[in-house]
DNA sequence: GTGTAGTTTGAATCCTACG
DNA sequence: GCGTAGGATTCAAACTACA
């Protein structure tokens, strides 16, 4: 597929199947039609709140090595980041269908900010699905637990709705035990799928596992149905969607991201990132 | 040991070791001393959202701006539950020592308000711990993921605390894999472990098992500690902390569940229904 | 090509010394 | 006190080098 890609200033709206709109999330997501989405997926920054000016250096150390510190997650504090979560989940809600449902993903910094809000708004939490990593970075210094898991948030816009979409096929597939638990195994991003700049570094300091994105929307959406990306960094999201004969609109406001996305969707064989379709690649063993 | 039992109106607060204080948790904490205590369990209500009325809820606060009668009952409640956390919290803050760290237990309906809110009020997450219960209901209608999961938030007073206590050694034997990961596998609370009333039926409908109030003492204190659970139920946390050597306050306004954690402390062997201290009875195999 | 040993690295509210 | 820079510790999985 050739990836439609355009800038906010010449985005109008119309033309939102399967497209990558380069700018500021919000402003992008005001000039899209309500009730459109079948499913909305979330990836905001996650608001560590490291040490100002302290780059995440692996030991021996490498040329400015450039960690999680990224513009975009820079907030001031807690207001900041609530008042921006709020502005987005207000346009999720417009854009979302009656049946859509909404994911969230984050870690114990953030996902209980997204949690409340979105509770506070009237969105219903349908569950939360526990991604456990099975290569973990452990806590070097033994001072608390190695923190091996995130935390997804499964949502509908208001506790009345029914008929959302849930496959409980895959979901049955993809958990652990035989009654789809809402805990999924799988390792982070790395290897072959993880994408690397000339240099080498990483491109994306959180870039998502497909398989990841593969059991998201395998579980809440039909074939044909339409997805939101408002923070998609390096398209993980539009890719998988694809690939499995979903449609997309994307919103990414980092230019070297949405280069990457291009990238990934023109010089890359899909299929051979995607580590298998149906197949369970790059998945531990056992 | 002899469970010392006492009325709140009776309570002076000097006599808090080792003793169940049966009145409103909020009444109650505010004779108890400051900077007493090295870890507090809280179990609260999880706000399940179900059909309202009827019965006085246990989290409800009393306020004199009632009159407005919401149209939005929903909201109503959030609110109500969040002032309930608010002051609930106000008083740990008080009642922790400098080091001490406090535990939150909940599901998606309840602890991301925990979570936003203890933040807001300067908590520092150190962790969430996932217990995964390897014998959850299952979703029988398919219309989501079956829920085996529960979230615990551990948490110290400030940011800079660093000298709490964290027992690497008994998280590296609970935990998956071997860095003390942050994911819990055990069964919940049944068996001859499960309290029952004559007619059969289950005293408490959340008793937490005694291996979980288990893996939260020996990692999060020492010996001789002082633990303070301002919502007790049936007593799990002080039977489990006098076996390890930990003392403890409890705090439950049920005179039922004050009734059964005297039982639970007299008539029952206490090693029996540990399921065995320092082995893994009562776990998954392998 | 294949098997094996050694190397690298991952969204982390990590510690301590010093000016 | 605070801000900043230099420092040490792990496991799983993927990658590299080489016989």
């Amino acid at each position: 597929m050739e990836l439609k890609v355009v800038k906010e200033e010449e985005f109008s709206g119309n033309e939102y199947f399967n497209v990558l709109v380069q700018g500021d999330c919000l402003e992008v997501m005001d000039k899209l039609p309500s009730e459109a989405y079948d499913m909305v997926f979330i990836d905001p920054p996650y608001f560590l709140q490291l040490p100002k000016g302290r780059k995440l250096k692996r030991w021996e150390v490498k040329t400015d090595v450039n960690g999680v510190e990224e513009e975009w997650d820079q907030f001031e504090s807690f207001e900041d980041y609530d008042r921006f979560v709020q502005e987005v989940l207000k346009r999720i809600r417009r854009l979302m269908k009656e049946t859509a449902t909404l994911w969230v993903i984050g870690t114990y910094h953030n996902i209980h900010r997204w949690g409340k809000l979105l509770q506070d708004m009237g969105f219903w939490i349908l569950n939360d699905v526990i991604w456990v990593k099975t290569n973990p970075m452990p806590n070097w210094l033994g001072v608390r637990f190695t923190n091996a898991t995130e935390t997804l948030i499964w949502a509908v816009k208001d506790k009345g709705v029914k008929k959302y979409t849930f496959n409980k096929e895959y979901a049955k597939k993809f958990g652990i035990g035989k009654v789809y638990e809402n805990v999924w195994l799988l390792p982070i991003c790395t290897g072959k799928e993880r994408l690397k700049d000339e240099k080498g570094d990483k491109v994306h300091p959180t870039q998502k596992p497909v398989e990841l994105l593969k059991r998201v929307i395998l579980t809440s959406t039909k074939e044909g149905d339409l997805i939101l990306d408002p923070m998609a960094g390096v398209g993980t999201t539009g890719f998988v969607a694809n690939i499995l004969g979903r449609n997309f609109t994307m919103i990414e406001k980092e230019e070297k991201y949405v280069e990457w996305t291009k990238v990934r969707f023109s010089k890359y064989n899909n299929l051979e990132l995607f580590n298998g379709i149906g197949k369970d690649a790059n998945l531990p063993k056992s």
